[in-house]
RNA sequence: GCCCCGGUAGUGUAGUGGCCUAUCAUGAAGCCCUGUCGAGGCUUCGACUCGGAUUCAAAUUCCGACCGGGGCGCCA
């Protein structure tokens, strides 16, 4: 911590220690209606744009920007050269008088009475903030908290914020019970092979892959409604612009359902209130990003993955089974053209499709059918979801169908032998929401320091 | 895991055997300029990922390593 100018003299400009950080004001409470009031503000050094006998210092906070103006005649030479010569980013802190001016952008500026500079950056930096160069992803994630001084990279991370808690209000407001469960597990929901393994203690666990197993444990436990909002791992070797290691993954689960019809309809209210917060709330970001939300409405269109499959091959695009990566993307936008709609439900997955979710319900009516879901947006997949099975006796058929052991789940499978309730739920990505939102060319683009098959660090 | 592509100043790029003491922009350093808001003008600085091979000659071709990008499978 320095002095910027320790000759500070003239004008009854300050020269003693510094600048009071006890008044600073956000810049965006800054207004004409200030004039000739005393302001500190405080924050990164934009840019400097010195005119010889003027400077202009734009100086940025987390609420925006605001100019500072520097006289040569007025602070002399000598303190005119060193604020003009600040470099970049630096953190520096202003107290002076807030001047009405037609010719500010805001409509104001700032004449500085005393300046400090709190933390001087380095030059050159390691990304521009402002340059008018691109910047590579991987170069901008090696940097990324130089990369978060951007307006427009900070705007996803607010719409982030804004759609999550938009979420939450949901679901507190369907009495759902926010819990949290261990993310250190000794089995995984789905098959071994996308496991992390973790030395624990003297025993071989995992990170978790998925909520799955507690989030069922806990209905036969009497919490009715429940969700969770927490990282969930995956070491799948999946390098492409839509897979994490790790993501966010908002889990629900409920009891005392009909069917997975019930499920659906919490998860389409859910989405429809969380965009309809982000379009509410997060307007400057949006348009900050350039970007335009629409609120899908209720209900979405439901289509069996057996009619999706009719819908594509009348579209000239016959597939069997699951839907590739090219038919999906196609399906988005045959359900916009039929339907208007973004977001739409693919119901009805087959057992063979389904194999390895062994907990999930088959459908009474049709025994090679599930009770299971995906839940897409524009192409892309967001949700799986569906009805589990809570009949103990099926439930284990199902685990030694796929040739699991029935003992290695027992932690599981008691809670199934002392009353568990009908019920179900879904798996939502929370930047798979973020990334088809607002049309990011890479999910990693949504997380704030992202994990994929090279990346550890930062 | 499979397929395709790439690695040139701090950042983004041009350059596909000799015309490269490597282009342009941005940036940094310095000078000039009293109304900038993508400020402007002038000067300077700064790079061929690493190792091996081919060749009279390699940023450029070949092999390997490392790093990165895209697609597929799979998935949230």
């Amino acid at each position: 911590m320095h002095l910027i100018c320790p000759s500070f003299s003239r004008d009854g400009f300050r020269m003693d220690d510094t600048v009071d950080l006890g008044n600073r004001v956000l810049n965006s409470g800054l207004s004409k209606d200030l004039a000739g009031q005393t302001v500190t503000v405080a924050g990164w050094l934009q840019d400097t744009r010195n005119l010889g006998g003027i400077a202009f210092l734009l100086i940025r906070d987390r609420s925006g920007l605001v100019q500072v103006t520097c006289l040569k005649k007025k602070l002399g030479d000598e303190v005119f050269a060193k604020l003009s010569g600040v470099p970049r980013e630096s953190v520096v802190a202003v107290t002076g008088e807030l001047k009405p001016n037609a010719q500010v952008s805001t409509g104001f500026e700032i004449l500085p009475t005393a300046f400090q500079v709190i933390s001087e950056a380095g030059t050159p930096l390691p990304i521009g903030v402002i340059d008018k160069v691109g910047v590579e992803l991987d170069t901008r994630l090696n940097s990324r908290f130089m990369d978060l001084r951007k307006p427009q990279v900070l705007a996803i991370f607010k719409l982030r914020e804004i759609l999550i808690r938009g979420m939450r209000e949901y679901l507190v407001s369907q009495r759902f019970m926010e819990v949290t469960t261990s993310k250190i597990v000794a089995a995984g929901a789905e098959g071994g092979s996308t496991l992390f393994p973790i030395k624990y203690f003297e025993q071989q666990a995992y990170l978790a892959q998925s909520p799955q197993l507690y989030k069922q444990m806990l209905m036969g436990a009497g919490l009715d409604r429940i969700y969770e909002l927490a990282p969930a791992y995956r070491a799948e070797q999946s390098d492409t612009v839509r897979h994490i290691a790790e993501f966010a993954s908002l889990d629900i689960e409920m009891s005392f359902i009909r069917s997975e019809e019930d499920v659906m309809n919490i998860l389409e209210g859910l989405m429809a209130h969380s965009l309809e917060t982000v379009l509410r709330e997060g307007k400057q970001y949006l348009d900050e990003l350039g970007v335009e939300v629409t609120v899908p409405k209720l209900p979405f269109p439901r289509v069996t993955l057996a009619d999706a499959q009719k819908l594509l091959a009348e579209a000239g695009m016959p597939v069997k089974g699951d839907l590739d990566t090219e038919s999906e993307k196609k399906l988005g936008e045959i359900m916009l053209e039929k339907h208007g709609a973004e977001m739409y439900f693919i119901t009805k997955f087959p057992v063979e499709i389904k194999k390895s979710t062994f907990y999930a319900m088959r459908d009474p009516s049709d025994p090679e059918l599930t009770n299971y879901f995906d839940l897409d947006y524009r192409g892309e997949e967001l949700v799986s979801g569906g009805q589990r099975e809570h009949r103990i006796n099926v439930l284990i058929n199902q685990i030694e169908e796929i040739g699991y052991n029935p003992k290695d789940f027992e932690f599981y499978l008691q809670a199934f032998r002392y009353g568990m309730p009908p019920h179900g739920g879904f798996g939502l990505g929370i930047e798979r929401v973020l990334h088809m939102m607002l049309r990011l060319p890479n999910i990693r683009e949504c997380v704030l320091f992202p994990r994929d098959m090279y990346r550890v660090v930062p």
